[in-house]
DNA sequence: AAAACTATCCGCCAGA
DNA sequence: CGTCTGGCGGATAGTT
């Protein structure tokens, strides 16, 4: 099986931030994780100052992004509309190699220069939004969303977004539990299926009485009971033909969508945990039988209930027989990682 | 696995 | 006016 070359793209001045994001998802192989990993490296101009703190000595030239599988470009420099000339030719012979090609922040910039976002939807970082859509009018820009996944061009918002892009990629490419051990590993928030899904529209919200600020808890919190969208509705005052509304522009899922997710993940916690029994579990979570658990945990998860506890369970440390994956358990003491997902995942 | 049955979603629209 | 809300009904998604 040929490994999968990655190449990361610096420029002088770039974040380090998305850097960093990228580096940690697809540059160092962790136990758990498929071992050819990714052939990781890095390009860019020699010396470039990276965050402000560093100098980026160890890379290669732009050209290796003529044999990469997959291409990312962080960000670009202080000025987007004006993108390294070099990157940006390096960046379309790449993309005509058929390369995979990814931006965060404001590396749509070098995508969209190289012409490879012309007639498609692309993101970035919302400060810069307007600017992308005003210089190449052909890009279909979205500010409203984490990160869009054009399968061949994927594009991310700023920052953070990058991670979850990164490990919406390591999703796509090794599935869902990989991804989410990756996540695990990272201590950040696995994310359901990127492709169509629209989350988070608002990146800079308020924080008003809305539903996210909310109903959301009040939820979360009573996730042992099967609530249904009516149930929800009148814990918000609001009909249900309201609720839908809002709740699409607050949260960006539909209501059932978040409230089946939510559901999921407190199930992943109790396979985690617990030794409790699939139904007993479905009881547990709100979800009306362990046939409906199932179901949706296979599809957000990936992996079946009983896959996964025998991944993740941390009180039996069931005898991995390969030695692909060296107990992916949590350090004792730790509670396993996934105690701070409820609050975080919140989508 | 498929079908019958419910619940939910969302465009449309009128009324506040 | 422009904005918000709740009801309706067909299409979909979810449940048994």
């Amino acid at each position: 099986v040929k490994v999968h070359d990655v190449v990361l793209a610096i420029t002088d001045g770039i974040p380090l931030f998305e850097v960093a994001a990228a580096c940690e998802v697809f540059g160092s192989w962790r136990p758990g994780l498929p071992d050819p990993w990714y052939n990781f490296k890095v390009c860019g101009d020699y010396n470039a100052r990276v965050g402000g703190w560093f100098r980026a000595e160890s890379v290669h030239g732009f050209s290796e992004m003529l044999t990469a599988d997959t291409v990312i470009i962080p960000a670009c420099g202080a000025a987007p509309d004006k993108p390294h000339t070099a990157l940006v030719n390096a960046v379309r012979a790449a993309y005509e190699n058929g390369a995979r090609l990814v931006s965060i922040c404001t590396g749509a910039f070098v995508l969209a220069a190289a012409g490879a976002l012309d007639g498609r939807r692309a993101t970035t970082h919302w400060k810069y939004a307007n600017m992308l859509a005003a210089t190449y009018p052909r890009v279909h820009v979205d500010p409203n969303v984490l990160y869009i996944d054009e399968e061949t061009v994927l594009t991310s918002a700023g920052k953070s977004a990058g991670l979850d892009l990164c490990l919406h990629i390591v999703r796509v490419d090794h599935g869902a539990a990989v991804a989410n051990n990756l996540a695990r590993r990272l201590v950040t928030p696995p994310h359901r299926d990127g492709g169509q899904a629209q989350f988070i529209p608002a990146p800079v919200g308020e924080e008003k009485d809305n539903i996210a600020s909310t109903l959301l808890p009040w939820v979360t919190s009573r996730i042992c009971n099967p609530l249904t969208v009516t149930d929800l509705a009148r814990q918000a005052n609001m009909s249900t033909r309201n609720l839908a509304r809002h709740f699409r522009a607050n949260v960006g899922v539909t209501p059932l969508q978040w409230l089946v997710s939510q559901r999921v993940f407190r199930a992943q916690e109790l396979l985690e945990m617990t030794d409790h029994g699939i139904e007993q579990i479905a009881d547990e979570t709100g979800m009306g039988s362990g046939a409906t658990l199932r179901r949706h945990f296979n599809r957000i998860v990936g992996v079946p209930p009983d896959a996964y506890r025998r991944t993740f369970n941390a009180r039996t440390p069931s005898a991995e027989s390969a030695g692909a994956t060296k107990k992916a358990a949590a350090p004792a003491g730790a509670g396993t990682a996934s105690a701070v997902w409820p609050e975080l995942s919140r989508l």
